[in-house]
DNA sequence: ATGAAAGTTGAACCGACTTTCAACTTAGTT
DNA sequence: AACTAAGTTGAAAGTCGGTTCAACTTTCAT
């Protein structure tokens, strides 16, 4: 299940030497890693080990149990660690939460990007990352209620995954229009319009059939995909 | 700003006489009232201007703070009531919050519905929903916020919320395939997909171009209804 | 005008949770 | 072996807000 669920750490440690110098240096000076892990990052092997305990547990709690029926003490005794222990690692739920909602995001992205290159014109493309999408919403399911409920715990986390998740999309839109690949609709605007659509549409369906039911991803896809390609007029 | 906000007091009730009637009766013999508001709804004139003070109340505080930055004695500091007040209506604030967001799910539809009967085809009906649904999204964006976090704090609500709209919308799209105004598609699974996509598409433009931005409701809904008629493949 | 039902009040209760902290353990270095 | 930095522990402090309730006021039918 969260196999590959944990870049947190990842993301925000340099390899061994580097992070030695960053300790040394007093504050950390990588901006990223300083906003997603403060000065609280771990300096040894335990440290990490545990850190990664807690987020793993972390990612189970809120996925089931939603932000504020969360408890501290239920991440920690999930993760078989002690309460006071949660604090070498984090400041509050609430920052520990804005981590998950931050390191998700790349989640999802990294998920879903391989299916974006490759074979087939733009339309194919997406009908790809569509189901490749569902794929993840339905393996992830803690994942997707994460970011949900991101809206309400960290709104700026949340909108900014959205905001750049809609300008990729338009951006892609925008080169399949240069390709030739689309009707017109050159305006900026369309294609953002167009593209917070589309997301929507993806985000819905993959609640409704990856993590309510669980529909064929493939089979889902290709109907979407065809409403996108031709619409629903007539003729 | 909420003039037309407080159906629950008015699904909930009967008129006067009635009203009476269902008291002597000791249990509330309505099953829709019963469930709303069981055994604690007014039966003054005084009390039913104190619940209707606190539905407002409860709607800002909410809409501004979220479910669990709001609290009771916000609401009731709004609504100028005493604390106590609160419970002489409802048993809890999940019961309130639960409340409200039955009571919203009609509101969007009463909003939404005029705008599909009346002229043109099944589409071009659709287009004016979604402007329709825009602007409501627009003058009320505590509603808004409240129906989404429905998801975390009355999920059966949320749930009920979607599957029922979606099923409108599929059943709309059944209408208009009888009436041969969509390409082919007929099948039931194809409607259904189809009609999470567009009701994603609607909820993810809304809180793009309503609540965040606000954007003229016509351009958009004509942009994304010109995308939903002929689709973006070329030719 | 009177009595009973309905509604109002806010101080106090209560439980549940986050957060702190001083004592303790582990691991690595000299 | 001794020293030190890092990490761990869990009891207890502290906070916060939902909920209760007994006294009080208002309403309204008779």
């Amino acid at each position: 299940m969260g196999d590959r669920i944990l870049t947190i750490t990842e993301a925000a440690r340099d390899p061994g030497t580097k992070r030695n110098a960053r300790l040394r240096s007093g504050k950390s000076a990588s901006p990223a890693s300083a906003a997603a892990r403060g000065d609280k990052a771990p300096r040894t092997a335990r440290g990490e080990k545990t850190l990664r305990k807690i987020l793993t547990a972390a990612i189970e709690e809120f996925g089931e149990r939603g932000f504020s029926e969360a408890s501290i003490v239920g991440i920690t005794s999930r993760a078989k660690v002690a309460l006071g222990t949660f604090y070498t690692y984090f400041d509050s739920k609430e920052e520990l939460f804005q981590a998950l909602v931050r390191d998700m995001s790349v989640q999802v992205r990294d998920h879903v990007a391989p299916a974006l290159s490759g074979t087939g014109d733009g339309l194919e493309r997406e009908r790809r990352a569509l189901a490749a999408f569902l794929r993840f919403a339905a393996e992830h399911k803690q994942v997707y209620r994460i970011i949900d409920e991101s809206e309400f715990v960290d709104p700026e986390g949340f909108r900014a995954h959205y905001e750049t998740t809609a300008a990729r999309i338009a951006a892609r839109l925008g080169d399949a229009a240069a390709r030739g690949e689309l009707r017109e609709d050159e305006s900026a605007l369309a294609h953002e319009v167009i593209a917070w659509a589309l997301m929507g549409a993806n985000v819905f369906l993959g609640l409704r059939f990856a993590v309510w039911g669980s529909s064929d991803p493939d089979e889902i896809a290709t109907i979407t995909n065809r409403f996108i390609r031709h619409g629903l007029g007539a003729r």
